[in-house]
DNA sequence: TCTGGGGTCCTAGGACCC
DNA sequence: TCTGGGGTCCTAGGACCC
């Protein structure tokens, strides 16, 4: 029996190579030529973007640059715009909400829409069932994006989140696909395991191992050591298909006004950086934690939020990668968050080792003002900090900066293993601002 | 010139308390 | 004093997503 419940109504608009959608509006000539969207040549990173011209050769998001530039030597890099593709995400969004009361932001390029309830509003007597009214919706709200902001998109729609992500996946480029309430199952039985949401690099080597390879094959295992092993996807995936709700919704990003049960505010903060080259010498490391610190306390400090638990996480030049943390009472302050992470970075920096990435965590969140009875810690947050703060909000943070976070550390103290002579100019690149 | 950066969620062990 | 268990917090690591 088919309830409105069940009915395909939550539709999954995702934009079509986003990045190189945008660089092409500010660069028409890179229109059907291979693009590829990501770090700036010559420095460490990564392919954020490939147009599908650069896919044919091999490139694909995550990639590294320098294996891009191997696979594909004439291709058009582009470096990152930060900023830029939030403020055409913006838009893309304010069309969506023409067409439906229901429009969550999933990711960057990523919306989710609900349509329960619309059919009857949007009817017309050619439509020859409501699920053909709302795919003719979902075809002209894809087609008013593309007209008016020049992006195209793709557009899944079923009757649940997931199956409408893979469904948008499934209609790329450019294209509308419903999967109707009751079909999932035959929908989903020829996909590779890897098209399922949560299934990842890992999980799909395991699956392979055990000689599955399609959805298909996870569905229907028979009885037996197998199954038992992977009876927690099975169930996953067999709820999409059978479950008599649509409870999937993606959470409002970002959700720093969810609290949990115990008041504190959901979700982290973080920065990390690699560095353009690896860095042993520890005053310049000191450094460049504080410039963290500093950029992760000015965050918190404009969500109004204050942190218990500090993370600071060490790449080393072999990639080996570690994370420390510590909790303490709250705050969002420069002085005790440093002094926190700098106990952590001194502990963990074996001497001779250089230092790939360096980053910082802010996890553990409450709402500034919030809390009642516990130790808060408003050190380091004087008239300075205020003034600094002032500036930063208005010119943003790239406005000012203090005097040890770009050079010398005001904290520095010399260690046995001090005096490395490695480069340590940090990847400026990576946070340029470009108009 | 191998391997970004922002997140979320889950697991698992140990400490500690009752 | 021969061994119990919950519950919660803290910490570390890893898978996954975009």
């Amino acid at each position: 029996m088919l309830t409105n419940r069940r009915s395909s109504r939550i539709c999954c608009l995702d934009l079509d190579t986003f990045f190189v959608s945008v660089e092409r509006l500010f660069d028409p000539s890179l229109v059907g030529k291979p693009v590829v969207v990501g770090a700036s040549p010559g420095k460490r990173g990564v392919v954020t973007s490939a147009s599908y011209e650069a896919r044919r050769l091999g490139v694909h998001s995550g990639m590294s640059m320098a294996d891009a530039q191997r696979l594909a030597p004439n291709a058009f890099y582009v470096p990152t715009r930060h900023g830029t593709y939030g403020r055409y995400a913006s838009k893309v969004k304010a069309i969506l909400e023409r067409y439906c009361p229901e429009v969550r932001t999933a990711s960057v390029d990523e919306f989710i829409l609900d349509f329960r309830g619309c059919e009857g509003l949007y009817r017309r007597p050619e439509d020859t069932s409501p699920d053909a009214t709302i795919e003719r919706v979902v075809r002209e709200m894809r087609q008013a994006v593309q007209d008016e902001i020049l992006l195209p998109s793709s557009a899944g729609i079923g009757t649940s989140r997931t199956i409408a992500k893979i469904a948008s996946g499934r209609a790329k480029p450019a294209g509308v696909l419903m999967v109707p309430s009751g079909s999932e199952r035959d929908f989903l039985a020829p996909l590779s395991v890897r098209k399922f949401p949560g299934i990842g690099p890992v999980a799909e080597a395991n699956l392979n191992q055990a000689g599955i390879q399609t959805l298909d094959q996870l569905m229907t295992l028979p009885p037996g050591p197998t199954r038992q092993r992977f009876k927690g996807l099975m169930r996953q995936v067999d709820g999409i298909c059978t479950e008599q709700r649509v409870a999937d919704l993606a959470p409002e990003r970002p959700a720093f006004s969810e609290h949990d049960r115990k008041g504190g505010v959901v979700g982290s903060i973080s920065n990390e950086r690699t560095f353009h080259a690896d860095v042993g010498n520890l005053n310049k490391l000191e450094a460049q934690l504080l410039a963290l610190v500093e950029r992760v306390c000015w965050r918190a400090r404009n969500r109004g939020v204050l942190a218990r638990t500090f993370t600071l996480k060490l790449r080393f030049s072999n990639f080996e990668t570690l994370s420390r943390s510590k909790t303490i009472a709250p705050t969002n302050s420069d002085l005790p968050v440093m002094r926190c992470l700098r106990g952590l970075l001194l502990q963990n920096l074996a001497p001779g080792r250089a230092v790939r990435l360096l980053g910082v965590a802010f996890s553990k969140l409450t709402l500034e003002g919030q809390q009642l009875s516990l130790p808060y810690d408003r050190g380091g947050r004087g008239d300075v900090s205020m003034a600094v703060d002032a500036v930063r909000d208005r010119f943003g943070y790239e406005a000012i900066r203090r005097g040890a976070a770009g050079g010398r550390s005001r904290w520095e103290k010399r260690s046995p293993h001090d005096g490395g002579s490695e480069a340590t100019e940090p990847d400026q690149a990576a946070n340029a601002r470009k108009v």
